[in-house]
DNA sequence: AGTTTCTTTTACCATTTGGTAAAACTACAA
DNA sequence: TTGTAGTTTTACCAAATGGTAAAAGAAACT
């Protein structure tokens, strides 16, 4: 062999760093999700994580890198969730239901990376913008896409797509984002699982049959 | 008379000094909107009201004061729309359809401040607490009740009301909220009255009979 | 004109913040 | 035990930030 291998002479050290990284990963995003990108300064990633400012640094040498990289982290994963899955078999409400329920599931495990994308869009987007023209607003389109064809084969009735999703994305982001003031009226410290299974039980219902007993339309 | 009258000498003074405050109550409601209260710089605010930082601290001389007097400012007008009106004529869907438009109304006339809620709620609240304790909640209860009497009445399916609040007040804020990412999906500059009469179509459409075609159930 | 009140500018200042540079330390392989 | 790569600490720094103090300007009433 005349190549080196590059692993040999870093076999403890990638381990443990990766290990670090990962968690000053997590304290910055629960610290960027808290107060946005401009109202966190990198001493206080450094403090949750319990390593020096300059230790942060020497990791991650600039702030707007490791923001971008935990939006990077998060944003893969939520694309993923903001989709219909394609299953051929499945009917209209299935679909609709699977939807809604995944991105339940991705609001209750992830809430950090659901208010980082918040802060993100409040300020207008500066850095996702780009990102959400080419990888969501595709995603969206198609999926309006289907809807239509739902209405025109008579399975949903003809209401604008479009508007349910930012509906759902709403309902199911808000047990993420506005989780303390959800959990204060409830009266409670912290949502539980159950919070968020009742939550996927009221929305899939309303969705379906809306909640009005007998409509006269 | 004995007593001199305050208001005496400073005719002018008060209504210019009125719009100037006026002014930069708007501005720094604006700029916290976008950035939240840490993330937001004095200088920003100033700037955007065209005068120096220095001077507008002669006009507010704490930042947090200041913060303070913009979550107020929207809070009042904002509290009222968080609540049915108490129409005893109206039945339950003239009043939940009443609720969602005036929600809209709110996020469309109103879009800084909801945003300023929103960086308070995903910050934990410090600010807020107390006052949605006090304020919010009740009025929640109360309406909450109102609608389980509704669902005793045969007015309304038996679904969980709470719920019910959470997805309109996310349903409803998102237009405010999210407007970037929605009028990036929609392909527009921004989000016009249409836009915001279509959502309440579609939300009342939705809340009302649901959107499946012939739901099995 | 002179005085008073209100407003704006000028001059600072301590702290915070993002970031550099290099020294000191640690673990481990040769 | 010594060299080396990786890590942490120490020592700084310039710019940004919230805020103070007081001088200078304007307006308006006497």
């Amino acid at each position: 062999m005349i190549y080196k291998q590059p692993e040999k002479n870093q076999r403890k050290p990638n381990a443990q760093r990766a290990q670090l990284e990962a968690r000053i990963i997590a304290a910055a995003e629960h610290a960027f999700a808290r107060t946005g990108f401009n109202g966190t300064p990198m001493e206080a990633i450094a403090e949750a994580v319990g390593i020096s400012k300059q230790n942060l640094i020497y990791y991650y040498p600039n702030k707007e890198n490791l923001y971008r990289r935990v939006l990077q982290k998060t944003l893969d994963m939520w694309l993923e969730k903001m989709a219909f899955s394609d299953d051929e078999d499945a009917s209209a409400t299935d679909i609709i239901r699977h939807y809604i329920r995944g991105k339940l599931e991705l609001s209750y495990e992830n809430p950090d990376g659901s208010k980082v994308f918040a802060h993100e869009i409040m300020n207008g987007a500066p850095i996702l913008k780009d990102y959400l023209l080419s990888h969501l607003q595709p995603q969206f389109r198609k999926d309006v896409a289907l809807m239509k064809k739902w209405a025109k084969a008579g399975e949903i009735k003809a209401i604008e797509p479009e508007h349910f999703f930012f509906t759902i994305w709403a309902a199911t982001q808000t047990y993420a984002d506005f989780a303390s003031q959800i959990s204060l009226m409830l009266g409670k410290k912290k949502l539980t699982r159950k919070d968020f299974d009742k939550a996927a039980d009221f929305l899939t219902d309303m969705v379906s049959h809306g909640i009005v007993a007998n409509p006269e339309k």
